[in-house]
DNA sequence: ACTTGGCACTCACAAGTCTCGGGTGCTAAT
DNA sequence: ATTAGCACCCGAGACTTGTGAGTGCCAAGT
């Protein structure tokens, strides 16, 4: 039914249309593309593709658009990645190098990513679940307050300030984060739940208490919503394809609000290396149904730390930009990495 | 030249602009504003507030619109600061209720903010300059690699991995925090310079390197352009507003990324207490020329922290919007200065 | 000296009409 | 199976016209 050269055709409309953002005929097809076919040949193909529901026309008697699926099969089997010229990869580098903490590696990168693909960029910060803890900090505030600091080995610092039931004093602050440390650091932040609550019936009933209150906290810090964070940028690019949207900008600006949409957008990334590209109504958001999502995790070359990509209308340069998230996701994984 | 009723029909212009976005005429003005007079008269006076420039017509043969001396000398003179309605105060008093640190609280007041005066919201973090230290914490990550901790008595918890140059353990590492924290807890950031400085020259040979590097990074992290933060909200609300920044959205949403520029827009306001509007080019910003900002200072009943506001097209609601801004402000300084 | 009613004038905007051109589908010939 | 030719379709843009809200000005009224 689909022969290579109504692909071929499909693989030009696409191509125009990402380009030019105008519906495309068969003539122009004939005469942009060489398929050595006249623009009859094209329109009985076009026909026929439009029958598969891979193309579409807006209005009678204009040229076809892609539909989602005519996207899907497109990523699917007819892209070729482009690779990222020279200059490009320089960007990168010299872009990543000079950061000085976790924060700014993440700013920098959401940045970079907007530059590379003119989109709305996506970048998650190291996941808590997949760290491991590097270092537990106690800080007396006042009597019974404390300011509870977490330091991971992928660089995130996570603070909590803790209203303890009873008055402690220095000593057993340093006590409890003494042992505290002992059972903790190095451990997987999974871990910690199981390792923490052996942790409780141990010294005196003064501390007991204290310790049930900062074990809780502990446990909240690791398994809270807010655990998982996003940086986004480039909202700007938004304006200037912006009539992709069809006029729902505004709901696309109040997605990307929703950190936990967001969060819900990159989390269905799954093996390393691959690149997931979600098209238009795929990605079951409210409001994203014309908006596509190119995403793919990053982390040490074993095992995933965390995701990152982009979002753009349906009609988006994919190899392109698949490439794009692909390179950044590697140096932001060396980087993570290293530090 | 500018007698009462020509005031009151600029308000009325103002007012009625602002609520129906449609240029206001003479008959408009006349029937829907008690002024007893008839529509004539009010053309007469229109005209001389058009030869002031504060209104002026868009197109021959239409309707007044405020001009940016319009809305200024209409939030100078002629606007009544509008209570807020109890429902919000409650509203605020919830929201803000339930945060538990510090980037939690930033985070509420930014959305809240936003939800208040539908307008894209700006909260500063508060300014390290202006704050004390509370703690100085050393965190050995490799032999020569530790992170430094500085912990505010605002809630703001920064870090920094700093580079030795020498191999340090963990005694050394200890003593320097002892000496540290001696020197500069409860010391105001401000101060921090020159108390650290004096307390390089100590010690042995080997130390006194690590202290430098140490020491540096603590300068650089207290001067740094960074340490100014701001967090954004409610970005959507411009996609309803789109229609007043007259197409030039794209640079709008393009400042808004600069948090440079947000800062300066911030940086501004200097009397605690007093609501700062800067209308249209009054912000002397690149592409925010039909943007206005409102925004005060939040912090102590003594002394301000930080600053906060929204940012919306000239034509808003001035009244409500600096209500809404002062009374988050309120809030926030009460809350940030009670933890 | 203001205020007011009246009147002529001016545009922006919406609706209606026309033309143009790229695009389609079909059919007959290769 | 491919192609050339042809009739037809319909959206976009140009042009026209009518309408109405709004203005400016003047002469009359207070």
């Amino acid at each position: 039914m689909l022969d290579d050269r109504k692909l071929a055709v499909l693989r030009a409309i696409v191509e125009d249309f990402v380009q030019t953002n105008e519906p495309v005929g068969s003539k122009m097809v004939a005469e942009r593309h060489v398929l050595g076919v006249s623009s009859a040949t094209i329109r009985n193909d076009m026909a026929a593709l439009e029958d598969e529901g891979l193309i579409t026309q807006p209005h009678t008697s204009a040229g076809r658009i892609p539909t989602d699926a005519g996207y899907r099969l497109f990523v699917d089997r007819l892209s070729t990645v482009k690779p990222l010229s020279v200059a490009e990869r320089r960007a990168i580098e010299t872009f990543l190098a000079g950061s000085v903490d976790l924060d700014d590696v993440m700013q920098r990168s959401v940045r970079l990513l907007a530059r590379l693909t003119h989109q709305v960029a996506l970048v998650q910060y190291p996941s808590l679940s997949k760290s491991c803890v590097r270092h537990v900090e106690l800080v007396p505030v006042t009597n019974n307050r404390l300011l509870f600091i977490l330091v991971t080995d992928t660089g995130r610092v996570e603070q909590r300030v803790v209203d303890l039931p009873i008055h402690v004093d220095d000593d057993t602050i340093a006590l409890m984060r003494a042992r505290l440390n002992a059972v903790v650091a190095g451990k997987h932040l999974s871990e910690v739940p199981s390792l923490v609550s052996e942790l409780v019936p141990e010294r005196s009933e003064a501390d007991t208490v204290a310790m049930r209150a900062l074990v809780t906290t502990l446990l909240d810090t690791v398994a809270e919503q807010r655990e998982e964070r996003v940086v986004l940028g480039g909202a700007a690019n938004l304006a200037r394809a912006g009539g992709d949207f069809h006029g729902e900008v505004q709901s696309v600006l109040e997605a990307l609000e929703e950190h936990v949409v967001l969060l819900r957008l990159l989390s269905e990334v799954t093996e390393p290396e691959e690149v997931l590209v979600r098209i238009g109504a795929e990605n079951r958001t409210e409001g994203l149904t014309s908006a596509s999502v190119v995403a793919t995790s990053y982390g040490s070359a074993s095992h995933s730390i965390a995701a990152l990509g982009v979002l753009g209308p349906t009609r988006m340069d994919y190899p392109g930009t698949m490439a794009a998230v692909r390179a950044v996701s590697q140096y932001l994984g060396r980087i993570v990495a290293e530090s």
